[in-house]
DNA sequence: TTGTATGCGTTATCAA
DNA sequence: TTGATAACGCATACAA
């Protein structure tokens, strides 16, 4: 049985109320208080219980992550950086592991483990517009991505439409006209996916380049096998693309695999880019051009509004988004790479 | 203020005990009785405080799990795989980021946190023998991998060794004869790397081949960078491989990386072969021929037993190790791609 | 500087 | 079938 507070204030001959002190570290006690006391917890071994703490505290330490699949490199690359800065603990939950259901997300909100962790750090995949009053949830609340726009907490979100510009733009520059877009939500409005389509076709429009439907391709999960199958669903249509702007990494990667098993050459035949800068593009073959989000930033910045938040802190909802950049690889010009990888 | 059990006993005109035999399904209650209470339950809002569920009964519904890093494939798709199975929610903490400090370890076993879960399944990178009475711990303890073999708990381990053989006389049987093996860890008698090794050197042995140490290239931690260093290395030592078995899937495409930028080309002047059967490695070009070491069976196995453990299963503890299998890619066979990847 | 007593929200014991 | 009440282990007002 585990010692408790009772058992070494027996042991040091003192109360609770002083071991409680000791541990707490509370500075008014006498020295050799506090060793008797740090004696009798080295000797029974003796841990302070954090549920007892939480329920009597109602704080726990721990910060909630909830993003939709851990499987997907961004969002374990995110969890890594989000856990580093954090100096809490992360409860890293995973949400909506069938791409989005509603119920998921009200579960997720609402849902009786909210009382185990201070705030949450949440990731939605399934809420749209008509969701805010789900978002007045009781306690501090951090949103990651764009898909809700006036909800009444705080965002940290990625430029997404300047970025899917700056991207298509770039392609645009290497002279390259038909540039099929993959990863396309149809009929969504708000969402990283509709954002980075109209990055996309605020570019080809400001170049004069007329939008070709055929060249886009829908995958609703962004993963490598869906960015494959978008990439065959495009090209079997016909649409004959000399590069491709892919709405993440993991569907870029997919959309090449596809292009280089039908021998099409990347990037003298289809130029690339992704969208993540996740580690995995720096060692790809070519390496793969993408834009870098600033996930550490986002990460950093989310755990801190948490933690601010889990102290008080008042004010209106911050909206936060890092700037970007394009990180250029050989999957759009040749010979180009870049496989140093941050340690 | 959120609702406690008193409010809704009050509500529904019954004790807070009638009202905790609703919420737990206790089933003898009369029907109106449980009617009223589930009224009284949606009227207010009611959510259980699992934070004082746990405090009362020392149980948290909650599993953790302790990984070296979850920005490694294998480690994110393997929480993923662990996730699902586990009824209960999963409690993802970070272990030793900094690659293996005996200290973390010590934390992670023995640190208040324990409280907030009912077992662990832990990875552990950084004990070896020598630490088996740190795994004596008074929870469920399931370790993965083989660090240790001879602690009093339960394993769920790749079969290391002969897996690694088998990777290596697939090799041979290709007719290779300059095997390098990327991911070596000098000095380590115990643990992946070392089984590993000796499955390598096995299989060269038997094979009549004389294992050349400047084919053994080291890496500490098995990313993808350190698979590109270490290959790096073994290049510039002049050692002319015509094959790598690499400990692993990041370190195989880290090698793989290398190659090519020195304008090797794989698989025809050096054969790659990986170990871990990641996702990523469906989508390489080429497509990395890997070893299947049952990562979701392992995971299944681990949450399984540690459910048993939990719920007071006694017994001899148990050592899992489930079949593997080769993968066959582009990266040892010209055109032989395997792009099918599971939904 | 330290001790006593109370309550956080739940479950368990026992009685009714 | 239901109720009164005592823990679970800790933090804190209030006293000393």
């Amino acid at each position: 049985m585990a010692a408790t507070m009772q058992d070494v204030a027996r042991r040091a001959g003192v109360s609770v109320k002083t071991v409680s002190n000791v541990v707490n570290g509370y500075p008014h006690i006498r020295p050799a208080t506090r060793d008797r006391v740090l004696a009798a917890i080295a000797d029974l071994d003796y841990q302070i219980n954090l549920t007892a703490r939480n329920l009597r505290t109602g704080r726990t330490g721990i910060i909630g992550l909830a993003v939709p699949e851990l499987s997907l490199p961004y969002f374990a690359e995110l969890a890594y950086s989000g856990i580093q800065p954090a100096e809490s603990e992360v409860l890293t939950g995973i949400s909506e592991p069938l791409g989005g259901r509603w119920g998921r997300a009200v579960e997720i909100l609402t849902g009786s483990r909210r009382h185990l962790t201070d705030g949450l750090i949440y990731s939605p995949l399934a809420l749209g517009p008509g969701d805010e009053r789900l978002l007045d949830v009781p306690y501090p609340l951090v949103l990651l991505g764009e898909r809700i726009f006036h909800g009444p907490v705080d965002h940290v979100t990625m430029r997404n439409t300047d970025a899917a510009r700056a991207a298509t733009e770039y392609l645009l520059g290497l002279g390259r006209r038909r540039i099929a877009a993959v990863g396309v939500h149809p009929g969504e409005e708000v969402g990283s996916a509709a954002l980075r389509l109209d990055g996309y076709r605020a570019a080809l429009d400001a170049a004069g380049v007329r939008p070709d439907p055929a060249l886009e391709g829908e995958a609703g999960l962004w993963h490598r096998r869906t960015g494959a199958e978008a990439m065959a669903e495009v090209l079997d249509r016909g649409a004959r693309p000399d590069a491709v702007f892919a709405f993440n990494d993991a569907l870029a990667l997919g959309a090449m695999h596809e292009l280089q098993v039908r021998g099409l050459r990347v990037p003298e035949d289809v130029a690339v880019v992704g969208f993540d800068a996740i580690d995995e593009g720096r060692y790809s073959n070519p390496t793969l051009t993408t834009v870098d989000p600033g996930r550490e930033e986002i990460a950093r910045t989310a755990v801190r509004l948490l933690h601010g938040r889990t102290r008080g802190a008042a004010g209106e909802p911050q909206r936060v988004a890092p700037p970007f950049g394009i990180l250029v690889g050989g999957s759009t010009e040749p010979g180009r790479e870049r496989s140093a990888s941050k340690p």
